[in-house]
DNA sequence: TAAATACATCAATAATTTTTGATGTTAGGA
DNA sequence: TCCTAACATCAAAAATTATTGATGTATTTA
């Protein structure tokens, strides 16, 4: 049962509300993983075998920034083959952002 | 000497960027640190003693949050006589969140 | 079918963040 | 001037996250 705080604001602000946006601003809090949006922003998609050269990092470790983001729905993953392709989730970083921010981290949002 | 990454989108994103967005969104990152900023959104100036009873917290450790949001410059401080009242930085908060978002952490933002 | 590529996952360690309780500081009141 | 209230800060411990290197599992390719 989902635990019900008092009306804070004009909207009903619930406990598991704070558990999601906590969740989803972790997932951004970090600059490897910033910069692995900033780079999906421009590519569409992108498989980790092409990540990997790009962003100076282990693969087990940008496996695991991927991870993060994924379960924070920040971003999706499709298989083709043998290929995982990453691309950003942009309804959800939209609804979570501001447009500035967007601009960064948004494809053709300026 | 500021680390220069490759124009990676349309705007101009440093190292130095990424650093800052990453204090940023790690202060946001916690739920009693958006559960502080709710009550916030909704009182306009608070000192601590009023913060205290209302959230479940030891002193020292409210303490310990808000500088977390001070120093992420999410929200300004004070100093009245003995008191210390605290406000959000609407501003940086705006630049950072959709508008969704500020109806949740912003007053009067929907 | 054997080898290689493209990942994910795991367990151990390292690093960072959070919590706690104690102490320090400053301002105001008796 | 002494006492108290309202904080901030500090050091130690606890908890959480991140990193690393190794291993596992599909899927291709030779």
């Amino acid at each position: 049962m989902e635990k019900e705080i008092p009306l804070l604001n004009n909207m009903n602000v619930s406990a598991i509300d704070f558990e999601k946006y906590e969740q989803k601003f972790k997932a951004l809090a970090d600059q490897q993983r910033l910069q692995i949006i900033n780079i999906l922003a421009l590519k569409e998609s992108v498989c980790v075998c092409d990540l990997t050269p790009i962003i100076d990092m282990p693969q087990s470790k940008l496996s695991y920034h991927l991870k993060i983001l994924l379960e924070a729905d920040l971003i999706k993953k499709e298989k083709r083959g043998t290929w995982n392709y990453y691309s950003l989730n942009i309804k959800e970083l939209k609804d979570l952002l501001s447009n500035q921010l967007c601009c960064v981290f948004l494809p053709s949002c300026c």
